[in-house]
DNA sequence: AAAGAGTCCGAAAACCTTTTCGGTCATTGC
DNA sequence: GCAATGACCGAAAAGGTTTTCGGACTCTTT
């Protein structure tokens, strides 16, 4: 006989069947198996035991539509393939994951309306919050549809001030950054960033230009921003030591803009980190291990900022909405390419 | 007054106000909403006005209760934060997404325990089918539990051949790099691999001395097996060239592996793609382009197959469940390291 | 004008679980 | 021995949707 949908398996076994077997009412099994009040020892065993006989598993879809609440959030990424969801979706489903929460995963792919198409189903299935996570630090429209569960923006803050956004602290990476390397001896910065639209890049930037005030000293020549890439990394490192040979460490706005600096560096013949020290963002683990010396950068967290938006929407679901934007803090994680000049 | 949670907005509007607000019973509106038989025109028009003003979104948790379906599948993987899970997982959200079907993303963290937990989890919210990814392509064991949904092994296959399972197809990956290689004139070809353990490393090291017979070609010296790393590959590189100094082409075990023989190449004075031309595997966006020159690299097409193993769950669910091992087609991406040898 | 056909709508059951409330039984104290 | 108490169990409702079936109404045909 042919294996139909209808008669792939058993049935899952329901309650009922959980009752009839073990010869009480539903409403008995029901108590049995949640530990609630008033039910004798020895009929719980029995209940137990037919449950297991049967691998009885709750329906969640009962239990959602009865309680109001589904054990479900949703999570909308618009740029799952990009470098920076994917630890932050980790931190979440890792949060979530602990508890009795599923996460439904989205992805937009940066289109509108997907996105709307995405923030119907879930609403349709009864999420119990959303968790919005952006591709880049920059603030981004809230979401179009009128939701009535608890929304969390990650990565991205939304534009809307009365919304609760989690994005990390990339002034303050860039003030830790220079106070790494002031830390390690160097008093002649420059900085290589990568593409100037980007708050990201700005930002670390103005914390980099902080820092250094803060120690009397002065970035040498102006932001060098370009494109978050290694060619431009090569090129701006190239151009930098002809105008202004006396660098002595370079902040590079992204680890792939820092492997290319290291490469022209290598190629000019200064030493790193003794001539020269070199820094990097994004703690990108592959170009930063694999790079010659060993790449210093500034981790963003991001596993961390996953974790906080998911508590926060923990937060708003049990009780108080919190509101405005909050940053997770960034860590300097120390490799070759900065070890103290002696 | 304090937002609780129960006051946060109305609660959403159900069939009923629908059917209250148009004037109509519940039955009625039901079938106009959904189009079916034998609705007057005009009434129909009222009961989508109505929706539209209350904003109603059918509860699709008494949809899935009463249906038997949900419309949900799992996605089981064990390692998000590597490489290789997460265009697997864009292809399967993608070809489901575009349908009625959301997908609940669960990471094991390859843990047995945790799996199994997931699995309980996922079960109990009576999710469709499942999609089981592996970290590499080796075999894993099959989900420990009984399930009565269709499954799906993605990446790594299961052990149990009755299981369905998509791959890549490693073998084929090797025989195809060999080939681009000869087509550009090569004829002293190398391999510098990954770590043996891996049967993506043999399968591919496999296909390409099958192809080099082919071509009545052998390799030059022994398959080097190391690591998945940069380090390594500079290391290798420089055995290779002491040893095997007429060497004219290197296939790499991965994209990472050939940025380093790149390196070592670059200071050993030899051109790139002109003495050597240098090839990897995976087509890693971020090393392929920033190499020197671009790197080609064999693209293991892995959203092609996270959607292929979306397509065979979709089969499943509706009808016959398939079996055995699928491969999905590699392809070579041309970049500027193995430019033609004029 | 009556019968038949066709069109449209509504009542009710089904899906599965949780919770409330009432009922049964035994036990204990007087 | 009787009433009160406590322990335990079961009936029923609720949650929101879909579907089936029967009923009511309208229009056409003879």
């Amino acid at each position: 006989m042919a294996r139909t949908p209808a008669s792939r398996g058993t049935r899952a076994a329901t309650l009922s069947d959980v009752a009839r077997l073990a010869g009480v009412s539903v409403a008995t099994a029901s108590k049995a198996l949640n530990g609630r009040n008033h039910v004798h020892a020895q009929t719980r065993e029995r209940v137990l035991e037919a449950a297991a006989q049967l691998s009885f598993s709750p329906n969640s879809l009962a239990r959602g539509l009865l309680a109001g609440r589904t054990g479900t959030v949703g999570l909308l990424t618009s740029d799952l393939v990009g470098r920076f969801s994917l630890p932050i979706l980790m931190g979440a489903e890792d949060a979530f994951g602990a508890g009795q929460v599923s996460v439904f995963l989205c992805d937009a792919r940066g289109d509108a309306i997907r996105e709307r198409h995405h923030v119907q189903a879930l609403l349709s299935r009864r999420v119990d919050g959303l968790i919005v996570v952006g591709s880049s630090t920059d603030p981004r429209p809230p979401l179009a549809d009128a939701v009535d569960v608890p929304v969390v923006y990650a990565y991205a803050p939304s534009e809307a001030p009365e919304d609760l956004s989690i994005v990390p602290d990339n002034v303050n990476a860039g003030r830790m950054a220079v106070e790494h390397l002031i830390a390690c001896g160097r008093t002649r910065i420059a900085h290589i960033s990568g593409d100037r639209q980007y708050s990201a890049a700005r930002d670390r930037a103005a914390g980099a230009q902080a820092a250094l005030e803060a120690a009397g000293l002065a970035l040498v020549g102006e932001v060098a921003y370009g494109a978050w890439e290694e060619g431009w990394g090569r090129a701006a490192a190239g151009m930098l030591l002809d105008r202004e040979p006396g660098v002595d460490a370079v902040l590079c706005g992204s680890d792939q803009v820092a492997r290319g600096v290291l490469d022209t560096l290598r190629e000019r013949g200064r030493r790193v980190p003794e001539d020269v020290a070199v820094m990097g963002f994004d703690n990108w683990d592959v170009l930063a291990t694999g790079a010659r010396p060993q790449l210093t950068s500034v981790d963003m967290n991001l596993e961390e900022l996953g974790r906080a938006a998911a508590r926060a929407l923990f937060e708003a679901i049990d009780a108080e909405h919190g509101r405005g934007v909050h940053t997770v803090q960034c860590r300097v994680v120390v490799r070759g390419s900065t070890a103290s000049a002696g």
